[in-house]
DNA sequence: AAATAATCGAACCGATCGGTTCGATTTGCT
DNA sequence: AGCAAATCGAACCGATCGGTTCGATTATTT
């Protein structure tokens, strides 16, 4: 108490001596728990496993998580915000139309084959019927909010005179999906197992601007 | 013929004098088993709620299939055969191309998103890290071969000037997409819990037809 | 009616699960 | 150094799982 708010400022930043409150055993704990659900599901990842997998004794486990479904949110909740940010950064600083949708359709293909969502993405399918408000969270939070994101950008551009489009929410959903024509499927699947190439990407992407612009663009063509 | 193959018919369409062959008990116990995967999932559903929906003894479930895995395949396969008659001949039949691709995208989508596909999905997706050959087989047998046949139709319509297509199991990949967007993914997770009216599916798939035929169509426009 | 075979039903098996408990050990603060 | 708290680790709990076994029951054949 030296001055008035040290210990206070030391416990939250500095210290773990409070149980369940150390942000690194934390992450040690979630980097585990993201390698056996990505490996085995979420019935068949055990707490021990997670444990094991975390060098974390189980319980310290149930310290910083109540249950596996909590534990399994917080790592869906992480990852969503690691990845989250740059995603729509495309759209607000790219000028040029087909640029832009190339750019926010390339990193969305690469976000979406990537191994965490693609992991996720088979988890959160696999117990939405058992679980319903976790799928749906996870579609509200997730693609629907890339899509409404889209579809606010696409708004702006039919304002500028560039596109003319009817059904903007509709319009933003086809693109998301024509971006992912042959990629996403087969890899949800594991019908193939390594992410698509760099080059694979740009042709089904160029034809996915492509195709959109041939419905709703204005200028060119 | 009445004569020499009595005995043999019988004990195939009439006895059922052999242990694990009577064809209404085993529809009986896949009609029990439908009802528990989608209801709980792979891992959840548990053989002895199979048995009980099924109202056979968990004894004479061994005799008809040899485990979970086994009587979950012969679901999916029985159910595939079932619904797949039909769904081509929208293809093979209309002359119109438009026609075509609007009749054979409302029976796409009003087959995917009704609840035993979606179940299947979301049942074989959950597995699928686990299970990679039952996932690879789904999809390949499912999914794929429907993509193959739009383009081999597809195909017909270039050869016959109808149609210029560059890439074209990429274009029958964005048209099967394009018929699932907005409706497809909400479904999957659970967002959405009853199937779309029939006005929505019109609405959505007259929307895939028209972008699909800006990019590609060669007569209109 | 007697025989024969499929099915029932209920107990049982070993394994594993999520989750808890608790003494031993480590860690960080004073 | 000495103390207090976080963590460990291993045993433990009750429940449930997939799968098996076996005597009792039911239905079909002769």
């Amino acid at each position: 108490m030296s001055a008035m708010l040290e210990p206070r400022a030391r416990a939250i930043s500095r210290n773990r001596r409070v149980a369940g409150m150390d942000p690194d055993k934390r992450h040690q704990i979630l980097e585990g728990a993201n390698a056996v659900f990505a490996a085995r599901g979420f019935d068949a990842a055990s707490m021990n496993d997670i444990a094991a997998a975390a060098n974390v004794s189980k319980g310290t486990l149930y310290v910083y998580f109540e249950d596996k479904e909590h534990l399994f949110v917080a790592l869906i909740e992480r990852e969503r915000e690691k990845q989250k940010q740059g995603m729509y950064a495309a759209l607000a600083d790219e000028p040029s139309l087909t640029l832009a949708l190339t750019n926010f359709g390339t990193g969305l293909v690469r976000l979406l084959t990537g191994p965490f969502a693609l992991s996720a993405h088979r988890i959160v399918l696999g117990v939405a019927e058992r679980m319903p408000d976790l799928g749906r969270e996870f579609y509200e939070r997730g693609p629907m909010q890339g899509a409404q994101h889209l579809a606010a950008f696409l708004e702006q551009r039919v304002a500028a005179g560039e596109l003319a489009i009817g059904d903007v929410a509709l319009a933003a959903a086809q693109f998301v999906d024509l971006c992912q024509s042959t990629l996403m499927r087969p890899r949800l699947f594991n019908a193939v197992r390594t992410p698509p190439g760099e080059d694979e990407v740009a042709h089904v992407v160029g034809e996915a601007v492509a195709t959109f612009m041939a419905r709703y663009g204005k200028a060119a063509r």
